[in-house]
This record gives structure tokens, sequence and C-alpha cells, in this order.
DNA sequence: TAATATGTAGACCAGTCATTATAATTATTA
DNA sequence: TAATAATTATAATGACTGGTCTACATATTA
């Protein structure tokens, strides 16, 4: 792994963990082990660069999990509901791969600049549209499709972040259980 | 208004809208015109202090507010999509009155105290019990009532949190109109 | 090899942070 | 009114922040 990558996942892991603002350029360059002038030279408009980079990461990487989850079922039902039983399942352990949420960072962003809250609304765009496709391949209406995705997306962020505050999946569970009532046609 | 009381409407107003870390002692003294002195012969403790004391203020402030809007309706089902179409229509009034959501406070206490944390739970869980006596006085039992409180209570969450990432209520009418299919006995 | 780009290393800067210390003021009570 | 407590008002403190700067090392190319 090069500097450039050793710096944006730490970058990443931090950002997504502890957020934005609790967050050192200190902090990571101590954790990454690369000297200061590194970060700046790959990213020499420093923090706010650094942190659209992991976003824009974070979202990539997290869609395409989505993704895989979501193809080992084709009943987009099931799918979804083991999809979110996965979430809870690895939710303890609290690794590079394991962070399928950026409400943190996102809520953040809002007072700190309208580029990083697009940056999100792009990512959260993208994870609803992943499962706008599930849906839609499934034959659901494009209508239902849309509507739905957007439910969803929010039911997941939501349970990720109760369960993130009470340190306790029991809410990503309970979502889990609800998927068949909210995706019945 | 006594300098106790600017001091923590102040402080609630701005930890609510910025976040802990990104709201600093300066401002809050500033904004309340109060010395620093006041501060920390009120709070001794500091800012941890402090922001424990409005996130109790606003739980309970919340709740209230909560339990006046759903009394207006004898029916559960419509009561709470109301209440939710309110938020949504008072949204863009960002104002003292106006925030219904302590998401972004709640995760970054995540990695500040479990103190804090612990007081966010509470009031989280005296948000869900509002719900939970509405259902309960509607007929609902006990067991569906629990269940279907702290979904409720995730949904609006959620809603609020994604409103205010996309500045946009659509999400907040969405879920709205989604109460009657999930409140469904 | 010489010259040039690419990247690394860390000291340094001005500003801000939460906190403390201390003085001055105001209110309360004897 | 005198004495004491309660509160306000600032200045100063050390730690830390994001960001800049320059020297140095390592590649790359001529």
């Amino acid at each position: 792994m090069n500097t450039h990558e050793k710096i944006l996942t730490t970058a990443a892991f931090l950002f997504q963990k502890n957020g934005y603002h609790a967050t050192g350029l200190n902090e990571i360059i101590k954790e990454s082990a690369t000297p200061k002038g590194s970060l700046y030279y790959h990213f020499p408009n420093g923090k706010e660069e650094l942190v659209a980079a992991t976003i824009k990461l974070m979202g990539d990487k997290i869609q395409h999990q989505i993704e895989e989850e979501l193809a080992k079922n084709s009943d987009p039902v099931q799918a979804i509901k083991e999809f979110i039983l996965d979430l809870a399942r690895n939710f303890y352990e609290k690794d590079q791969e394991n962070c399928f949420s950026i409400s943190l960072l996102a809520l953040e962003t809002v007072s700190i600049s309208e580029s990083l809250r697009k940056t999100c609304i792009e990512v959260y765009d993208l994870w609803t549209d992943t499962y706008y496709q599930k849906l839609i391949s499934s034959g659901f209406s494009s209508e239902k499709a849309t509507e739905l995705s957007l439910i969803l997306q929010l039911m997941i962020e939501g349970a990720i972040t109760i369960s993130l505050i009470r340190n306790d999946t029991t809410m990503l569970v309970a979502v889990a259980e609800k998927i068949p009532i909210l995706l019945q046609k």
C-alpha cells in the first residue's frame, strides 16, 4: 500500500468512526505513519479535500458491498432482509471493512461546506439506486421502486445509527423483520 | 431570562445545529452575551457538563412537544402522520423551537464519553415511550406497541436526518405517508 | 552522470481550544 | 452599614489545531 492509499484508508476509518471535527490531521498522520508533508503533497487542499476523498471512497466501497450482498438472493425481500441481518452479525467488528454508515460525517458536513454536503448526497443517491435496481429487477414498478428504495435507505441508515448509539443491534434486527411488510406489493 | 438559562438555550441551539466539536465555548458566550466566568460558574465541569444539560433540556422539551402534537388526534395513525407532516411544514424555520433531532450530538457522544452516550439513550427512550403510550392508549398490545414505537422513533429520526442532509423535506412526507401501512394491526 | 521531477520528513507558525486564576462587581444577609 | 456570599468580567495559560515552509531523499529521465 502506497502513501496515498495509507493516508486515505486511515482517514476513512477515523473520519467514519469519530467524525470530521473530532479527527485531527495529526491523528491521521500518526496512525498511518506518514509525515505531514506527504499528506499535503497528496491532498494539497488539506482536511476538506481529504475528507471529500474518503467520503467518495467509502461510498463506492459500500455500494459494491451492498450490490454483492443483494445478489446472493433473487427475492428482494429475502435479499434485503439477509443483508440487514448480516450488518447486525458483523456489527461488533469495528474495522475498516465494517462501516456502512456516513451519517455522522454527513450531518457534520451540513455546517461545513455545500460541496461536502453535495458529496454526501451523491453517496446516498448511489446506495439508494442500488436498492432501486434490485427492486426493478424483481418486477417492481419504477414508481414503487423509487419510493421504496428511499425508505429502505432511510431505515437501514437509521437502524445503523441507533445501533451505534445504543451499541446494540436490536434495531437492525427489528428493521430486518419489518422488510417483508414494507415491501409487500 | 437569567444567565444560566441564556447560556443553556444558546448552547442547545448551537450544539444541536453544529454538533459538539464544531461548537466552541467562545461561540456560546459570544452568542449568549455572557462572560466566560459565568459559564464556568454555572457549569463548573465545562463543556461536557454543559452539553449534558442541553441534551436533557432538549429531550424534555421535545418530548412535551411530541405529546402535545399526538394529543391533537385520537387516532394514532392520523396523529403520528400529522405530527410528521407538521415537522415537514416547520422544517425550514431553523430556530430554537424547531429542532427535533439530536442525531448529530448522539453520534458524536459515542466517541466522547459513556456518560454522555447514556444521556442520549435516555432521551431516545423518553421519546419512544411517548409513542408507546399513544399506541397503548389506542388499543395496541404492549408487545406491538413496544415494537412499533421503536420503529417509529427510528423512522422519524431517520427522516429528519435525511431531510437535514438534503435540505429537503421529501423524506419526512414520504415517511408520513408510510405510517398507515406501518401501523396496520 | 547530470538534471529534474516526485515524494518524504519534520520543524515551525499563527490561531483557536477548553480551562484556570484572579479581580471586580453585585446581591444577600447580619 | 458591614460582612459575606454570589455572580460577573477578563486576562492569561498551555495544549493542540490546520496549514506552511524548507531541506532532504529518491526516483526518473536526458
